[in-house]
DNA sequence: AACAATAATGTTACATTATAACATTACATA
DNA sequence: TATGTAATGTTATAATGTAACATTATTGTT
């Protein structure tokens, strides 16, 4: 019986459910050290308004509105307008440090910036959190069924919504 | 060894991938048909606005947007505005006979409105067309994974893109 | 340092997608 | 036929996103 290594991927988890009351200052350090490496790496520019838009981006873990990012930025930035959220968000999704989340018309930070990697994203209704991961199994089946039809896949979306276990409980 | 009844679900595909050639008045007829029938014993109106506009989505394989149906329904209908469109599209989507691509803002048919089912879309960069499939594999991995950290499913969205069998063929 | 080429940001205008709010008309049924 | 409800009409505006061109900042080269 043979092993498929190409099949041998790890699921990670990528971004998970934080408990309400966390130091989520740590999170957004966290991530600005992590684009700020990624960027070094590269060479590319974290300018003060990427960075800046970054930040406000992992404010928290809801995902967050480009025209609320930019009244935001407008009060440190006076001259932000529409192009400056919108050139900035691209290029941070460009590199993987923020994801869009389609379903919302909204924005996520990624502590994952490294690799490509897929995305799965589970958004609460209550708390309004996103979790995010890359499982190679969900990624896999899904190319697998694609396969099935000749479907050569170059994105996946996959968005879900419900309540996570924290808010769950507490409903109780 | 035990066999989970409860995982024997049906894959099914609701809408495959149609030859670039293909008699797609039948596909619209029978779409028609199927909605007729399904508001018929469900006791609500497919009006003629709402018919009109459903017939308007399925006039292809491929989403289409809002705004392009309100263009062809003023030229039959000259009283339309957004929220006529709007209103019929969300009857429809409350209905299951259309489902919106969400990283699209556009709108497909669906053929199988009968009963509520997980929704997989396989959308083609080259010729536009979406298959879709509800696939309980799929959508039962996503549910185990989510069990997991004790995420409760309300809605999975899975928008997949690439390209199909004949697009990729047809490129060689 | 001066220059040119490129990248990033500023600025204005507008395109696209979607909804709110209230008026009118059509339909179901008592 | 009256009456309540559902559907549609109508106007206005909110929310999301992009095009196009000007200006400024940065990088790499003489």
């Amino acid at each position: 019986m043979s092993v498929n290594y190409n099949s041998m991927k790890k699921n990670k988890i990528i971004n998970p459910f934080k408990p309400a009351k966390h130091k989520h200052q740590d999170c957004l350090q966290a991530a600005i050290k992590a684009a700020k490496q990624h960027c070094d790496v590269l060479g590319l520019r974290l300018t003060p308004l990427r960075q800046r838009v970054l930040e406000l981006v992992w404010q928290s873990h809801e995902p967050v509105k480009a025209y609320g990012i930019l009244d935001e930025l407008k009060q440190g930035h006076s001259s932000s307008a529409p192009p400056t959220v919108y050139r900035a968000l691209d290029f941070l999704q460009e590199q993987g440090l923020v994801h869009k989340i389609e379903s919302l018309n909204a924005y996520v930070g990624c502590g994952d910036p490294k690799e490509h990697h897929s995305s799965q994203f589970f958004i609460c209704h209550d708390c309004g959190s996103v979790a995010e991961l890359d499982d190679a199994d969900i990624s896999g089946l899904i190319q697998k069924k694609a396969s099935h039809f000749g479907f050569k896949i170059d994105n996946e979306m996959v968005e879900i919504k419900g309540h996570c276990q924290e808010c769950r409980d507490s409903r109780k």
